[in-house]
DNA sequence: TTTATTCATTGCAATATTACGATTAATATT
DNA sequence: AATATTAATCGTAATATTGCAATGAATAAA
């Protein structure tokens, strides 16, 4: 065990758990909130911003990068990220569909 | 290691964190998705609605009761479990924080 | 060409998560 | 009282995550 049982649910609850699970660390949340700020930047400015060891911020940098969350490109011996909008806005209206319909019905127990 | 480094965050990037650690899992997105479709639910129905030991969906019950996403009544041998719908909306509008904030930029890289 | 800069990857240790059987506690039912 | 139902909790095993030092690869600068 310590294994999700993903083949009991279905796409799209995987899906939203995979984001979910995107969003669920401090340092992804401020890198998303600085790139945001900033626009683009480079994985030694996150270190400086952060805090974190190199390898660290780079191991985050390619989560949000496996779920398209952000993008990189090549400079030279830089890579600038930066958000990928589509994404973002693609992710906002999947978690609103899943809010949305909570507000619709009865209260409860 | 292995332990998140919570004190280099803001509250607020910790929070958003949280609440999302709390939704990155597909049992306890499809738990909240069955519960706004029925209103009220108990353990048992979940354990036959999902398909996991009844330990584990009280498991994944206590991560959500823990974050208010969800409360229980007791109601005799049985506790009967709904959404809390004022934190789904408060979540809903963290989220909507942080991704609104994403479309004003310039593109980028 | 040598050196510096930048970042991904590897390997490891510490901790967290997921899942479930077994047990326990509490209330209903007989 | 004895039994059934329901769900929390405990203990344990398997796996995942987090963090970092060290290394490697690739380009830039001297």
């Amino acid at each position: 065990m310590g294994v999700t049982r993903s083949d009991l649910f279905t796409d799209e609850q995987n899906k939203i758990a995979q984001v979910a699970k995107g969003l669920a660390h401090p340092a992804r949340i401020a890198i998303i909130q600085y790139l945001i700020k900033v626009n683009a930047c480079i994985n030694g400015d996150l270190v400086n911003e952060l805090g974190l060891a190199q390898a660290t911020i780079s191991q985050h940098l390619r989560e949000l990068k496996e779920l398209d969350i952000i993008q990189g490109t090549i400079e030279g011996t830089r890579i600038s990220y930066c958000i990928n909008q589509n994404t973002l806005k693609t992710i906002q209206k999947e978690f609103n569909t899943l809010f949305d319909t909570a507000s619709k019905g009865d209260n409860c127990c």
